[in-house]
DNA sequence: CCAGCGTAGTTGAGCGTTGAACTATTCCGC
DNA sequence: GCGGAATAGTTCAACGCTCAACTACGCTGG
């Protein structure tokens, strides 16, 4: 959080408040997103010792068929800014999981690349996640609710980052 | 994340993997949920200074009788840890917007209470928020998505926090 | 009435994230 | 080919979160 704060306006009007079904609908999917969120990162941390936001780095490299990607692609990949990805590759490479490498074909890039270590770690956490997305999330929707959730997935993300829904 | 990784027992039997549509589903779920939190907090952040997590503690002591609330039970509301509520409230306190009181009751308890200036500073952010709320999330969707966000809310939160659900 | 246990909350160290400033390289128009 | 803009990535300082250790108080049984 920055303390700058910039003046912009207010939008004209009145501010479109939610009502009472509104405010459920709102509440019931903030605090089951963020309960969602927090148990498999948890788990798998504690489980593991792989951070979510790690697992997606290591699951995106382990992905290409050379186990390797642009620092601003895998940044994109995984909803990250390139500072914290260069963070995170940073502290990766002191496990020995990642690596980095210059690209050939353009002189200000670089390259991650995922280790056989890396990739052993990701064999190893690859089951714990699952099962954590199963028990939190596909065990207890019926099958109506997870077609739901993957149309209401998909229409928010045509408007959030089109490039990303199929 | 911390490094200490208990050596848990894998689950018995063979990984249950997510098949094409369930990564699908999973994927969209995801990528949708931590882009829309991600921009309501950027949003709300930016443009009036509170980021998400201090406008929930700030609404939680505003829709309180006496503007006051017990640490412990404003963390269970904020799905904060009470660690992480202390150190909020701290910096709270430092902005002038909240102040601790003892309790009266329970000597060990801290009342948190929202001051005036705590008051102004929400009902200056609730507008930017609910505008937030509707151009990332209710705007996008029809009645009937809105429907299924509520219920499959609902029924994951059944699971991970049973006093929540109405 | 006090010892021991449980509960409420705080603190501190370490790690992760943020945004802005910075370096290095490439691209583009002339 | 050269000067300037754009792009790729890193670094730094400030802040926030986590976990574990700690203080302080209340409760309960003998």
């Amino acid at each position: 959080m920055t303390s700058s704060v910039s003046p912009q306006p207010l939008p004209p009007g009145e501010p479109r408040w939610l009502d009472a079904e509104e405010q459920k609908a709102w509440r019931a999917w903030l605090y089951s997103a963020q309960l969602v969120l927090d148990r498999l990162d948890r788990d798998l941390t504690h489980r593991t010792g792989i951070s979510h936001a790690y697992y997606e780095i290591l699951v995106a490299l382990s992905e290409t068929p050379e186990r390797m990607m642009r620092m601003s692609e895998l940044a994109d990949r995984c909803l990250s800014s390139r500072s914290r990805l260069s963070h995170a590759v940073s502290r990766l490479e002191e496990r020995g999981w990642v690596r980095r490498q210059v690209c050939a074909e353009d002189g200000r890039g670089q390259l991650a690349v995922l280790t056989d270590e890396g990739f052993a770690a990701l064999e190893g956490a690859a089951p714990i996640h699952v099962e954590g997305v199963r028990r939190e999330l596909f065990d207890r929707l019926s099958a109506e609710q997870v077609q739901s959730i993957r149309d209401v997935g998909e229409t928010l993300l045509r408007h959030l980052d089109p490039d990303r829904v199929p």
